[in-house]
DNA sequence: GGTCTATGCCAC
DNA sequence: AAACGTGGCATAGACC
């Protein structure tokens, strides 16, 4: 049912079958590195699927997943741990309480011990013993203690969900990585060219850039201008009598001068250049598939970051390159409006909710009489999450209080939490952290007898920033909360096409270690989006699964509160063509 | 040479 | 229209 895999010595493994508790039950298995992904693939193909507890997936499941191995289930110890030690529901145990042990030491960076993507088992035994972390690990009693601290906590119900959750996220992030996402890097060549001019080497402007500079440089009436560089466009442009302080986008656009066209076209098409260019495409895309590196909960709110390749930051200018391939579609989805239905929820705002009961929230906001427009409907409810207080946003705020007056007091009290220095707790239990050491002497200094006005305006400000993340964090903590649940959720339907299909389920190595060659499979995650690749004879049955998880993650976490989580969806062969 | 910060902009 | 949350990343330029 359980089994605790460490690293038992640097070319070892102790597997232990364990019970609810933790405890040993029998006698534990000592096997060699070289036998693991058997020892798992075995357990695997039994019709009762193992939870396997261990360190962190991102090395174990990686390394598996280059053998061809893949698992159901983990409870992923460290991701565990760093939610446990920090969560207001069990701030009084002693698993919270205790010194900080190897266990809060962030995990080594992915690139210094995930192998390459396509290594084979013969890498297996270096990469877990490579570096310091080779070092015999105590996780059958981290998994135990764990155990104890959630038995402490007297409805663990949402917090055992959330550990679950967390880690089927690790597992997913880990197969997401392994596959990869299908990208032409013909297409990618064409839009670069198109924008750019034919590819040149690093280090050189390509054409659509020189002629760019040169016609700055014209207007401007100086050959020594280099549009790359803020501190010199800035001078050069003062020189000229315009005098912005910035060179960003939105202040430079209301100007109007020669030279603004060509500045922002140079700075639109030289990032274009530089984040997703020749050189990332040679770095990033292996095969015909870009493999970024999640960080699940790499982010305080639960989102997850990446590291390397910027998959948090695609640019829609280039989506049209993510295309399946042949007889294979993508199917794209995202959430509508999901931090909004998650406030709804969060709050039991009803009449909010029932403003979501459409397609469109917004629209449902409109059709309320609450605001006039879409537009202000959802500058109005982004403010809220947001914490603004100026502009258009703020200026509707009174009118969605009157109309939402629960879901504007949870998000007003979690920022005033914030402001004292509290923590703040998602849906599930995941806590916000506390604000740093500068950040209490900065409160500390103000609160002083001969303080100055400085210090006691630097202090409030500093307190109403804080207020503002803690604000967000309930939401955006609860959103990617649901978001795992979706996925993971997700991740079940296709194992179930999967084994309705006709092709064969389980073991699917082949020569170049890939498990996903013929079935669907996620590919892609982004906070409220998820793109599946699938054979296109089970485009249409996997957008209906995709849809099913979407309120099943709803129930899941809000149970029968009538809220609704609908999704915009599309089976297309191009990424750009969803939406 | 390397490290660090500020800038600017991409995504949700 | 404007400066309000979470992130990553490339680059320039200051600094060691």
């Amino acid at each position: 049912m359980t089994i605790v895999l460490a690293r038992n010595s640097p070319t070892e493994v102790v597997a232990s079958s364990v019970d609810a508790h933790g405890e040993l039950l029998g006698e534990a298995t000592v096997l060699p590195f070289d036998r693991l992904a058997g020892f798992v693939a075995e357990r695997e193909g039994a019709p009762e699927p193992e939870r396997w507890v261990w360190s962190d997936s991102s090395r174990w499941y990686g390394d598996l997943l280059n053998a061809g191995v893949r698992v159901r289930r983990c409870h992923d110890l460290r991701l565990s741990h760093a939610i446990l030690r920090n969560s207001t529901l069990t701030a009084h145990t002693a698993f919270a309480r205790a010194e900080p042990t190897a266990w809060d030491q962030p995990v080594e960076p992915p690139s210094a011990h995930v192998a390459p993507v396509h290594s084979t088992l013969f890498d297996l035994g270096e990469t877990m013993a490579s570096g310091r972390s080779a070092a015999r690990e105590d996780s059958a009693a981290e998994y135990r203690h764990q155990l104890q601290a959630l038995s402490e906590v007297p409805d663990a119900g949402r917090l055992r969900l959330l550990l679950a959750a967390e880690s089927v996220g690790a597992l997913i992030a880990a197969e997401m990585r392994h596959a990869g996402l299908p990208w032409r890097t013909e297409v990618h060549d064409a839009l670069l060219t198109a924008e750019l001019g034919p590819r040149v080497p690093y280090g050189t402007r390509p054409a659509r850039l020189e002629e760019l500079a040169g016609r700055i440089r014209g207007i401007l009436g100086d050959q020594s201008v280099n549009p790359d560089s803020p501190p010199n466009v800035l001078k050069a442009l003062n020189r000229a009598g315009l005098m912005i302080t910035s060179t960003n986008r939105w202040e430079l656009a209301e100007y109007s001068h020669p030279v603004i066209e060509p500045l922002l076209e140079y700075k639109k098409r030289a990032r274009l250049l530089t984040a997703n260019g020749w050189t990332w495409m040679d770095q990033w895309i292996i095969d015909e598939r870009f493999h970024p590196d999640y960080v699940p909960g790499g982010a305080a709110t639960g989102r997850w970051a990446t590291s390397g390749g910027g998959a948090l930051q695609l640019p829609k200018q280039i989506r049209a390159a993510v295309t399946a391939d042949p007889g294979w579609k993508l199917v794209v989805a995202d959430a509508a409006q999901l931090e909004p239905r998650i406030l709804a929820a969060l709050s039991a705002d009803t009449a909010m909710a029932a403003a979501g009961r459409g397609t469109d929230m917004y629209a449902g906001i409109v059709a309320s009489g609450v605001v006039e427009s879409r537009e202000h409907a959802k500058v109005a409810m982004l403010g809220a999450m947001y914490g603004a207080t100026t502009g258009e946003s703020g200026r509707l705020m009174p009118k969605l209080t009157r109309a939402y007056p629960r879901a504007i007091r949870l998000v007003e009290q979690a920022a005033r939490a914030g402001e004292r220095g509290e923590h703040v707790t998602s849906w599930l239990g995941r806590s916000s952290p506390a604000p740093g050491a500068d950040w209490q002497e900065a409160q500390r200094l103000a609160s002083q007898p001969g303080a100055s006005a400085a210090e006691e305006s630097r202090a409030r400000s500093r307190a109403r920033d804080w207020g503002r993340f803690t604000r967000n964090f309930v939401v955006q903590g609860s959103a990617a909360e649901w978001a795992l649940c979706w996925m993971g959720e997700i991740r079940n339907g296709l194992r179930a096409i999967e084994q309705r299909s006709s092709t064969p389920p389980g073991r699917l190595a082949t020569a170049s270690g890939a498990v996903f060659e013929s079935l669907p499979h996620l590919v892609f995650f982004l906070h409220d989006e998820i793109i599946v690749h699938t054979p296109e004879e089970h485009a249409e049955e996997v957008a209906q699964t995709v849809t099913e998880a979407a309120a099943f993650a709803g129930r899941l976490l809000f149970r029968d509160f009538p809220v609704d989580f609908p999704l915009g969806i599309a089976v297309v062969d191009r990424y750009s063509e969803a939406k």
